[in-house]
DNA sequence: TTGAAAGCGATACCAC
DNA sequence: GTGGTATCGCTTTCAA
């Protein structure tokens, strides 16, 4: 193990052939003799050599990097969307940079001006809501995934479902099974303020079309301040003590129908029977939960697919096809539907 | 917003004056005027100029940038344990690559490779067990947390839990809450198979120390094929279908744990009252599960303190004061070990 | 206080 | 097939 970096350089006298080659040879470009080649390869292996990154994208201002821009990796949701479209980044020869923001619009755009300096080919956005302009000297371009914002810059594509249509559809399947009376539960996180509106928007449609009259008293909205569990379990405790009732819960997430799931068991409230409750987002959570709890799934494998593909697209400075794309969703029904 | 990235060489022509002027108003070395320094400012402000981190760190050579391997940011330990060890290293001026392996050894060298390539000035492993000597020419500081195995380089820091006294303290908790046939269910990543040995030897030891007759058909081993929950659940369900029976069960993981107390639940057996369960690593999975689950804290934060402390010291070539590193656990006891 | 110029490591054009 | 050399953007030494 050599203590000093070992540079092309270093080779080149080794080989007794020139810099110009040896970068031939390690890039598999020009031409070279077969001799030359396996000299030069015998010693670069030898000396442990490792190119210098750096050099290299200074000298090619690219650095076949994407930097991948999440509020929450610990929310199963995106971390599964953030995984797989680093795969794919991965298959097509990226390196992404996963930046963790926890919501917070100062830290963001801290990342965004250090992610440009570092010189990332592309940005990714996945989930939450933000709009942090991107202030800086840079063309590049920017993929959302189910992240409501935009860059400002002139080159974005937007990956989303039909959020509305996913609260229309989720009350709706409570409403299929008779329920009458349903609640809207939802906690966001303070820096998201207002995240989930869409779906609320669908909601209330649903409710207007199946001519059911809206509670306001069943519309449980709380700030993402606890664990949204716990959050969760709360808002629906405080709407029980306060005398009002539900047959049916919709819940904005997975976390959050955990939480209103556990706080009706706790109360001998029949989950599933007395109590329709349906989730979001197909997370780990409803998985875990028994009973296990219906949801929407979201199709993330696609929507990595799409926007993978728009920013490879915009990279190699093809034709955008559709600069604003809607994935498909499926309403997966469990226990918590479907009874025992 | 300027279509080309402007370089310090622009700003300098700008302002009339030189790049090594310009170099350091923006980096606050050196001497210069106020008069100069606002004009300079000013410019860089106007032109969003963001400096090329290529050329910076292929003239520093240092990236400020550490690498942080770990098999499995979707299980919440580790993920903890990066969240908070980025956190560290970022109040330290350090920003972080996030390296997932999924376990792959050939992944992990390729990663290894890479970012030696890109410069980083560390490396910190997080979780997992691998020996992927680091064959290439570097000398860089490396930590391990939670980690089995070693890079092979110089220098080099552990920080680690006691495994086999937490192995005992689990066993010992039940144990000392009547238990007569204490389980121990285990289910690990292929990749890592025979991972949690150590944890085994504690709970051998701790049946020896207290007269329980150890009971090879109640070690319950698995491959980490399917979500371990999945798989921990199936274990239990063979186990008992085979005709053995237990009061205690010793789970290696939170999710293992959870498995289990859905297969026990599943069968109508009280958990907390007719078995008692405990778990590991005092993750999300123990908090949302009813009965929530008794596991144990790792104590994350001091983990990633002491391992970024190591990692400070010796990327300033300080003395390291200790390269092994033992941080402490503690039990935390909940309803499947103390009932209702 | 300011500036000219060398050099970090790799690439690629253009001679040979 | 091979090599000399300019170049990417920035920092830093040394002189002015």
């Amino acid at each position: 193990m050599a203590k000093r970096t070992v540079s092309i350089y270093d080779i080149a006298k080794l080989a007794g052939v020139s810099t110009a080659t040896v970068s031939n040879v390690l890039n598999e470009k020009g031409s070279y003799s077969a001799k030359t080649r396996d000299v030069v390869l015998k010693i670069a292996r030898e000396q442990g050599y490792v190119a210098n990154f750096a050099a290299k994208s200074l000298r090619e201002s690219s650095t076949k990097t994407i930097a991948l821009i999440t509020p929450d990796v610990s929310n199963d949701f995106f971390s599964t969307l953030v995984l797989k479209v680093e795969g794919l980044l991965r298959a097509a020869g990226y390196t992404s940079y996963i930046c963790n923001t926890a919501g917070d619009q100062e830290r963001e755009a801290h990342y965004v001006r250090d992610l440009v300096s570092k010189q990332v080919d592309g940005f990714v956005y996945i989930g939450g809501r933000t709009h942090v302009p991107h202030e800086v000297a840079s063309d590049l371009p920017v993929v959302h995934i189910d992240h409501r914002g935009s860059s400002g810059m002139s080159r974005e594509a937007f990956v989303d479902n039909d959020l509305p249509r996913m609260g229309y559809d989720m009350t709706k399947t409570l409403v299929d099974h008779g329920c009458k009376r349903v609640a809207l539960v939802s906690v966001s996180a303070s820096a998201y303020h207002g995240d989930e509106q869409d779906q609320k928007t669908g909601y209330v449609q649903c409710l207007y079309d199946t001519d059911i009259q809206l509670d306001k008293n069943l519309i449980l909205e709380g700030p993402h301040e606890q664990p949204s569990l716990l959050e969760a379990a709360q808002l629906v405790d405080e709407c029980l003590d306060m005398g009002y009732s539900f047959d049916g819960v919709v819940a904005l997430g997975d976390r959050v129908a955990l939480g209103v799931v556990n706080a009706l068991k706790h109360r001998g409230i029949g989950v599933g029977q007395d109590v329709l409750v349906i989730g979001m987002d197909d997370s780990i959570y409803s998985r875990v939960s028994t009973p296990a709890i219906s949801t929407i799934r979201r199709h993330t494998s696609q929507m990595a697919q799409r926007g993978v593909d728009a920013l490879l697209a915009m990279l190699h400075d093809k034709e955008l096809p559709e600069p604003r794309i809607v994935v498909s969703h499926e309403v997966i029904e469990r226990a918590t539907t479907l009874g025992a």
